[in-house]
DNA sequence: GTTGAAACAATGTGGCG
DNA sequence: CGCCACATTGTTTCAAC
C-alpha cells in the first residue's frame, strides 16, 4: 500500500462518503467542486489504492430484534497465533458479532455484539465464548448508546 | 419507529448493503430478485422507517495518518444526566474519534480512535480525557486488528 | 409486483490549461 | 498531469398495468 499524500479535494471525497456512503458521484463532485468525471476518477483511484476499503450500511439492529447491545472483552489462557487466529475467525462468523478487535492489553479480545434479549445474552455468552476451552475470563458491559465520529480531517 | 416484522426480502437487501453500501439497486435487485423498482422502494421504505439509518464508509486510517487505533475506556466521577451529556457531545467532535459508546457497568464510556503515533495518543489522552475534571479513570488499549461481522440474520 | 420510457448519472475520450 | 466538456452507456425512477 502506497503513502502518497492525500490533498485537501481527497479529504472532502473522503468526509462526503464518509457521512454518507451512498452519495452518488454527482453531489461529491457538486460538493467538493470538480466536474462529476475528475471526482469520479478520483474516488476510483482511491478505491484502488485502498484508501477506501469498503462501505457498509448503519443498520437499525433494534429492527432486526437486536434489543440490546454489548462489549464482551475476553481473556484467553493460551496466546498462541494458532489460538487467537482460530478464536478471531470462528466468532466472526457467528450472527450476533457486529465486530471483533483483537486488542493488546489485559483482554486478548472486545467483542461487539446484537442480542435479541438478556437471554440471548446469557445463552450466546455460555455458548459461544465460555464454552470454549481457550476463554480464561469473561466480562460483558451493555451498550447504551453509540455516536460516530463525524469527521476525518488529520492531513 | 414502527416494528414492521422484516420479510426475507428485506433480509437480502439489508444483507446486501451491510456487506457493501455502495452496491447500486440494479444489481441489488438482481440479487434478490426483484425488478429494479420494486427494489428501489423498499430500500426507500428501509430509510424512511430508519431501519436504514445511513452508510459510512471504511476508510483506511492509516492513509489518513491514522497508525494506530485505541480502545480507551473511561471512569467518570458523576454520572447525573448533564455531564454524560456533555461529556460525550464534545467528544464526539474530536478528529481522532472514530465512536464513542456510552456504557453500562465500571466503564461509563468506551472511545474509539485512531492516532498519528504514540505521542500523538499521549497528547490525546492528557489534553481531551484526563484534563477534564469529571474524569475519574482512564485505561488506554491498543487494537491490533479488527474484523466485523458480515451478515444480519436474526429473523 | 412488473415492464418500459423518460430523466438522470456514470463513465470514457479527447482537448485545454 | 490534472481538470473539464461532451457523448455514450447504463441506472434510476415513474407511470401504467
Amino acid at each position: 500500500m502506497s503513502k502518497r499524500p492525500l490533498d485537501k479535494t481527497d479529504i472532502a471525497i473522503l468526509a462526503a462518503l464518509y457521512k454518507d456512503a451512498r452519495m452518488n458521484n454527482k453531489d461529491i463532485a457538486e460538493l467538493v467542486g470538480l466536474a462529476p468525471s475528475t471526482c469520479l476518477e478520483r474516488i476510483k483511484k482511491l478505491q484502488s489504492e485502498l484508501v477506501i476499503k469498503g462501505a457498509q450500511l448503519n443498520v437499525d439492529f433494534q429492527a432486526l430484534g437486536g434489543n440490546i447491545q454489548v462489549m464482551i472483552s475476553i481473556r484467553l489462557a493460551d496466546h498462541s497465533r494458532t489460538t487467537i487466529n482460530t478464536f478471531q475467525k470462528q466468532l466472526a462468523l457467528l450472527p450476533e458479532v457486529i465486530s471483533l478487535y483483537h486488542m493488546g492489553g489485559e483482554n486478548d479480545f472486545l467483542l461487539h455484539a446484537s442480542l435479541g434479549d438478556t437471554e440471548h445474552l446469557r445463552d450466546f455468552v455460555f455458548n459461544a465464548i465460555t464454552a470454549r476451552k481457550e476463554v480464561n475470563h469473561v466480562e460483558t458491559a451493555l451498550i447504551y448508546d453509540q455516536i460516530n465520529g463525524t469527521v476525518l480531517p488529520k492531513v
